[in-house]
DNA sequence: TTGAAAGCGATACCAC
DNA sequence: GTGGTATCGCTTTCAA
């Protein structure tokens, strides 16, 4: 069917060796005549090199594996977009895999790109449970998590610190003369986008506010409905809070929306800052005030660091901390 | 490295052949005491079968690319979240590719692709140019489009009728009373989301209410900021309207902003109503009403109809337009 | 039921 | 500078 690299030595009268030396421009083992011999060929045929059996020959695919909890999420997008781009520069390609946060799927996919032979993986916004690590390890290529890490295995991530990061955002607040702060966080149990944010509020709460239990609800997710529900729960609880931080863009615009409809004024009668500054926070009303994670820059810097280690065997492989930042918008008042 | 077939064959003392045939649960040419001997070597080795070879050998790898011209956009997301769902059933693997909508990125992805040998190509929310068309036809494999169409080119697609679904947008609000309807395009010289959308906005325009020559303003884009940016100019130029079609739901939240900066009120001064059925759509304050795509089932659908010329040599192939519905909910009022 | 061997399309070593 | 050929890991006839 699509001409092999036979066809085209034939066609050009010379052998498949030449051929491949040319398409590899290798060693300069070719006389200029026959190289546009050579490539006068390939242009009639039509050639075009199989990658299969380039692979097959080589061992090298390249081709990376990116597995996403949830593909379509605001998030995973923006990771995405920053892993394809420096993927495709490198000239490699991304296969996508959609775990949808179950076990078996994750390793179903797993297993499949260990037999379509990648050579890298990168593993997204999830915890690695031991299962996971094992199938990557067994592997022997190398992988690097983004927007995650592991306590317990040593994989090399790339994200933000999120204690820190809630930190900061609580700190905003504080510095804007909030003092009822309540939070509204995800999945509690979550290590990484639950515990850390909800320890980082407190800790800023206990230094900046000497209050050694704020009020904190934690829903069964991140999202926008889990944002309308958490809302109303801590109005109810505390009603004299004054500023919300919500962990995620999607939960404080839930918490926006609810407000609005029990006619509470944001940010008149209530301050609230969100975490992830997705686009979304830019087109609320009010546009949201949130703490940036430079997503896209993480899937960039995370590839980068999975194509290191692929090229030298012996990189380093250290984690990356990428900075945060408050993006003040219009969701926040200061207080009188 | 990797173990390989050659290594369990030794292990189970038996020839590759065998094994090979275990493998692939052929023609039942293997006695069930050598299967249980190989399978235990196989799982003893940590065998996996390297799908290169195995695509190299029948020409089959059992991957598929797929090309969006912005891949973070919410509505590519969706559409690849259908596409690696029924994908991934099916035993395959996607490779994404961002075009940026860049005729030479198109073209070098393309490349890749068929270097790759991919079994198929999906196509995704972008025109079809005359190159593209070429070199797609040049790799003698399926290819569907999602979410666009080629009246030029033969190639089967999956969408809606976009023409007829602003044509029930734009009766959805004359139904509810209201004349003074103005639009908010995006690009009006794009062939699927630009002129068929004016075109049913007029045609019930003028259908219903006579109306020859509605005002319609046109971007140089579909997002927000668009929408933000045209909702002025529409005012200026047409201070009366009452209702507004926009032709995304991105512009359509932009041009409620842009309401709300400028104190009017959706819906009570004026209506909206979008186009997609974004997530985005319902987190809006007031939640959009909207006509909706079925952007994930369109992403399904696309993918069925590829393997289907895939497993079908001579399949049908023939397109599909996909139900559009109008999504009720709170930025449009009836009229007094 | 099983094994030997050809071949998929490249790469790279070894001669010449 | 160029060609012959073994090899990558697997599938699949053809014989036994």
């Amino acid at each position: 069917m699509n001409p092999t690299i036979k066809d085209v030595a034939n066609y050009a009268n010379v052998s498949i060796a030449t051929v491949s030396r040319i398409l590899n421009s290798t060693s300069a083992g070719y006389s200029e005549k026959t190289r546009e011999l050579v490539m006068e060929a390939i242009e009639q045929l039509g050639y075009k090199p199989n990658a299969v059996a380039r692979g097959l020959k080589n061992t090298r695919t390249q081709t990376i594996g990116v597995l996403f909890p949830d593909i379509s999420g605001m998030v995973s997008s923006e990771l995405l977009h920053g892993i394809e781009k420096v993927t495709h520069n490198l000239g490699h390609s991304v296969i996508v895999c959609n775990t949808a946060s179950q076990g078996k799927k994750t390793l179903d996919y797993l297993k499949l790109l260990s037999e379509k032979r990648v050579e890298g993986i990168l593993f997204a916004s999830e915890e690695i449970k031991d299962e996971y690590y094992e199938a990557i390890k067994g592997m022997n290529i190398p992988a690097v998590l983004v927007s995650t890490k592991s306590h317990k295995h040593p994989l090399p991530y790339v994200k933000v610190d999120d204690r820190d990061a809630a930190y900061t955002a609580t700190s905003y607040l504080i510095e804007k003369g909030h003092k009822n702060i309540g939070m509204i966080s995800g999945i509690k149990q979550d290590p990484i986008a639950g515990s850390p944010r909800i320890e980082g509020f407190q800790a800023a709460m206990r230094d900046q506010l000497g209050n050694d239990s704020p009020v904190v609800v934690s829903a069964q997710g991140f999202s926008y409905e889990h944002g309308v529900e958490m809302f109303e729960k801590l109005i109810k609880a505390a009603p004299h809070t004054t500023a919300i931080f919500a962990a995620s863009d999607e939960m404080a615009i839930g918490a926006m929306a609810s407000a609005y409809h029990m006619n509470i004024k944001v940010p008149d009668d209530i301050s609230v800052v969100g975490y992830d500054n997705l686009k979304i926070s830019e087109m609320a009303i009010p546009p949201l005030t949130t703490l940036s994670q430079p997503l896209r820059e993480m899937g960039e810097k995370a590839t980068e660091l999975l194509f290191e280690a692929l090229t030298d065997k012996n990189s380093t492989q250290s984690s990356i901390i990428m900075p945060h930042q408050m993006i003040e918008r219009e969701s926040v008042k200061a207080m009188a």
